[in-house]
DNA sequence: TTTAGTATATAATCTATTTATATACATAAT
DNA sequence: ATTATGTATATAAATAGATTATATACTAAA
């Protein structure tokens, strides 16, 4: 993480159930998916992610399946749930008010 | 704070800062500007930004004087130092980076 | 057979923020 | 008079998301 790893802190899920949206998949390709996306400036922990999940699972954003891992490693997919989908348009909209806002206080 | 409190984590500094930048000033009155720049959306509580007062101090970002407090409590004022201002410009230009990629990674 | 890459998982630790609590002075209302 | 409200600072304890450290396991290339 090139940036403050206090930065993400409270967009996580939102990132992960924004690429959820797209389709089903698993924390090492997310991992790989946001550190592609972030200019290589954001590589989220094993422990961050799959601590991540953990709760998404337990408030019922997501729900999770063993993939078949042919020639590799065993993955556990995740799925993004309608509560998910409701949760991520709520953080969304919180996402465009806090840009502005920040942008507002923190620019010269 | 009507936004999760962790969107702000990792920023308050660089708020306090800013505001710094143009006059001095203290946590009270800090703490009123922010609630009225973020539209009544970012309320700091006492604790928070007097442990970043303190934070910041040890870091050599600010310096600190009692006002007279002349009718009504007593004041601790508190200016930007040139280390301040340098950690600054390192911040908003960071913050400039930050919006770009998570505004890629969270919008649809 | 050793290294690198893929893949998941948990315990312990870190740290910025919150909650709770305390102090103290000024002013307006009851 | 005294109660409530606003101004103003301060610290201890709790919270919670992120990191570090560690463990496991399979595949493919050197």
């Amino acid at each position: 993480m090139t940036f403050s790893s206090d930065i993400l802190r409270g967009h996580t899920e939102t990132v992960i159930l924004k690429i959820l949206l797209e389709k089903d998949s698993y924390g090492y390709e997310i991992t790989k998916r946001i550190l592609e996306d972030s200019e290589g400036r954001i590589d989220i922990k094993d422990a961050t992610i799959y601590t991540a999940f953990r709760r998404m699972e337990i408030d019922g954003l997501i729900c999770t399946y063993w993939g078949d891992g042919a020639g590799g490693a065993r993955r556990r997919y995740y799925s993004i749930t309608d509560k998910g989908r409701r949760v991520y348009t709520e953080k969304l909209s919180e996402w465009l008010d806090i840009d502005r806002i920040l942008n507002a206080l923190i620019r010269k």
